[in-house]
DNA sequence: GTGAAAGCGCTAACAT
DNA sequence: ATGTTAGCGCTTTCAC
């Protein structure tokens, strides 16, 4: 069996609440008590038990934190930076993958609160597009960061996001400088994302006077964020190969798309960048592996989860949310590889 | 504040102790006492509080998993199939990144163990080649399983694996059969999973009775996991390319290195299959979304991960431990697609 | 600055 | 079959 506090306090010659002082706030005890104290903490490598602990205080060091897909590179590598600053500060997390279900989504975020975590962590919850984002009202007791939550409505709760604006009008307008066109646009649809994406390329579209047929938009079906997208984004490429107005510059919603349209011009014999200009949005380490070292609008996922943890960290001490909630929003960018 | 038992109880005209019974042992009350204790519960969505039922039982229905890396899509792939499997048994997952650090690994198993995991389940733990495994003879209160854990020592613990072997061979075998030569194996180094690739290598070599040039070995410098290895392996695909033995087929230790090939082969102007044929290993999306689809030995994440949460769903409840680990092997297999 | 005592919400042993 | 009692290991008043 461990030592409980009362082994610690006795070998300390003290009683139970000094000790218990002496884990909480050290400050308020004597110095060489303290220091009495402490020493045989380290002699035994006592460690409070989490659940009697759990009982009476509020804080857990855990902290719950969700992500829709486990395979999605884009979103590991946020919970990768998210899991790199915690552990540094001995905050141990819940992982949970509710595979897009927003019924999934609701009951892990009700577990996660009886478990009394000290932040709820939820990337890209629940389908932007969905009318009742239910997470952007949730009532919890501890802090709730909403990452790349991208809806302007009215929120408690803190938010830290990338902006994709930025970088993809930076590529499209590297295209549009360069004269490559037909410019195409690869979406998606059903998201937030896809639908950002296809606003800001109408948007371009005007602000260059640019003709249908010079921009055109191709929207794929299906669900462009599994790898199933590979397969039509290949056949499409293919289909435009051949086509008379075939496009000179396609920008790719996302990486697996454009692994798709990537294959498809190597087997349709299209040179890239010489026959066909290729950017993409997320910087995951697959525009990095694949055919191609492709060019990317970088999302940034190592900041975005670097920047969630530290802000828990800090509304962790600080009872900030008194202040209201935060908001952190970094900037896309272009990055430029051989697929240009 | 939430429901506690006493009013769950208070409610039901009964006591804590009924209301404990019924979230507990069902059989030993009675069916009318039952169902209408029961009914309160579900009024009220009574939630046993975690922390008060830590302290008395031991079970927490949470369980620790361990993986090196949280970008690696083959083990995120089986860690997504052990949480597909656990959510629905109401178990929840500490996921922990220990970031190929043994003190890390040691760390993270001290404090998932406080926590009164239900079970430790350590994926790819420790590299193997290291001296002393020190999982293999972890002391825990709670059942261990090790992932693809292929040491054959001795070890108190549960081991589901996939055997990679059969695959290989058969891989190696496919090209032998085919006469083509040379047959290169492009591997890593420094790990069981490197060494056994070349070990069977040189199995074939003699079974076959190959000359070294017929069948060379390459050593990939670098970590073989981490996506800096796609460099290297495309300029040692350039490298070959010119070179007067220039290999007919290569067997790639995995899919980056397989992903570096095809880089190197597009830029020297390579066929792949027709100039080059190609077979890595493991199977992950990477394989189908990259410059071709890739043929592959399949090392089954999924089916890893499925058989792994299963083991710890029937040993939770058996105390199999008693009767002895458990060892579950599966087979790989060659999944044969366009680099062949 | 420190100790004694109460109690967090639950389960398990002991009654009945 | 059910109720009563006694803790689990900790934090937190409340005394001193």
């Amino acid at each position: 069996m461990a030592d409980t506090i009362e082994d610690i306090a006795k070998e300390a010659g003290v009683s139970a609440s000094t000790v218990s002082r002496v884990l909480n706030n050290a400050e308020i005890v004597h110095p060489e008590t303290r220091a009495r104290v402490r020493a045989v903490i380290a002699a035994h490598d006592y460690k409070p038990n989490i659940f009697a602990r759990g009982l009476m205080r509020s804080r857990t060091d855990s902290v719950g934190v969700m992500v829709p897909n486990f395979t999605n590179p884009y979103f590991m590598a946020i919970v990768d930076a998210i899991e790199n600053t915690l552990a540094q500060n001995d905050t141990h997390m819940y992982l949970c993958n509710p595979r897009m279900d927003p019924q999934a989504e609701r009951d892990y975020v009700e577990e996660l609160l009886r478990r009394n975590v000290d932040a709820l962590i939820l990337i890209e919850a629940t389908p932007f597009s969905s009318a009742d984002n239910h997470f952007l009202n949730l009532k919890a007791d501890c802090p709730v960061i909403l990452v790349n939550e991208h809806h302007s409505q009215e929120t408690p709760h803190h938010i830290v996001r990338c902006d994709q604006a930025p970088g993809i009008r930076e590529a499209l307008r590297y295209f549009v400088s360069r004269d490559m066109r037909p410019l195409a646009l690869v979406n998606g649809s059903d998201s937030y994302s896809f639908t950002l994406k296809e606003n800001i390329f109408h948007e371009i579209r005007e602000e260059y006077n640019l003709s249908k047929e010079d921009a055109p938009v191709y929207n794929l079906p299906g669900s462009p964020d599994q790898e199933g997208i590979v397969v039509p984004a290949a056949a499409l490429c293919v289909k435009l190969a051949k086509s008379p107005g075939r496009p000179r510059a396609v920008f790719a919603a996302n990486e697996l798309i454009a692994a798709g349209l990537l294959q498809g011009a190597l087997s349709a014999g299209l040179r890239v960048p010489e026959d066909l200009a290729i950017i993409a949005v997320d910087n995951t380490f697959l525009s990095r592996i694949g055919l191609s070292q492709l060019s990317t609008v970088d999302l940034r996922p190592e900041d975005v989860g670097r920047l969630t943890a530290e802000l828990y960290l800090r509304v962790r001490n600080d009872r900030t949310s008194a202040e209201g909630p935060v908001r952190e929003t970094i900037s896309s960018r272009l990055i430029l590889r051989s697929t240009t």
